[in-house]
DNA sequence: GCCATGTAGATGATGCGTCATCTACTGGTG
DNA sequence: CACCAGTAGATGACGCATCATCTACATGGC
């Protein structure tokens, strides 16, 4: 990794911007979601794909590829979710591997209860200072990268 | 809260592709730089600051302010970089309920380390999959929200 | 000088994320 | 059928992030 062909100041700037960007909006947002739900984001994104569906009912592998998540992560995090009450494990009967993780009663009524908050927040926080010019090159921009990424 | 401004079908797509984007590339970065050299981006944005000033040396709260990091996560961050000899603390002569915090001279070699092979990363999954306008337009982007969050 | 208020920083508890590793089952090939 | 490669998922260890709280010093008003 020789002589690497550093950042213009162009790109210094805009990287550093994007990471301070990135950083304390995810801050705000785990925060007003925490405080006004109780939830994190990590979870918040779970019973989202959970209530997509609408047996509320998914193989963990699958919310695996929805949300890219790494393998162990999902699986910490749907132990810690199943320990608060939002989500269960049942077997499942066609692959003797697996599973399913089935959102809660009380899942339900949590992601129901956070989301206006949470949509609120991010609304205000992002989009209401930004031009509909600028959310669409945002999209092609993270479209441009994650093609990049595989 | 009730009946918020929900997100239409191209906030939603954007969201949800910063989202990914950001998660993705995030992991991607950490990955390389703690394979490579050891170092978390965490670890990696502390030296970078530390090294910005030719002592090597800064205040915690002048740390703090430059991050942007919560009080509580820096000083934890520091006490484990400091049991790894990347940093070290000295008393502060001025305030005597200050502190400093010094870069060691293994603080110096990783951070010199690491940080060709880490800009190299940088550069080939995000730069060169966009044009200097997208770039210009993520800055501005990034500065227009960041407006927002105080 | 004394007290109130504020600021610098550390710490313990707890939840989150990654890596390495393990178990158990599936499905294909001989 | 026996085997083996691959896949689904769980787990322990450890570093990271946040919240609440604590100590100690600074500073301004009286």
């Amino acid at each position: 990794m020789n002589s690497p062909r550093w950042l213009d100041s162009d790109e210094q700037r805009a990287w550093r911007a994007y990471l301070r960007m990135q950083g304390r909006l995810t801050a705000r947002l785990n925060r007003q979601l925490q405080a006004d739900s109780g939830l994190s984001l990590a979870d918040y994104e779970v019973l989202v794909h959970l209530t997509d569906r609408e047996e509320g009912r998914l193989r963990p592998y699958e919310l695996q590829r929805d949300l890219q998540w790494e393998q162990s992560r999902l699986s910490h995090h749907l132990t810690r979710m199943q320990r608060r009450g939002l989500v269960t494990r049942e077997e499942c009967a066609d692959d003797g591997r697996g599973a399913y993780v089935v959102i809660t009663e009380e899942g339900r009524r949590a992601i129901t209860a956070a989301a206006p908050g949470h949509v609120e927040t991010v609304r205000r926080l992002f989009f209401d200072g930004l031009t509909r010019e600028q959310v669409a090159a945002l999209e092609r921009l993270a479209a441009d990268v994650l093609d990049r990424l595989d």
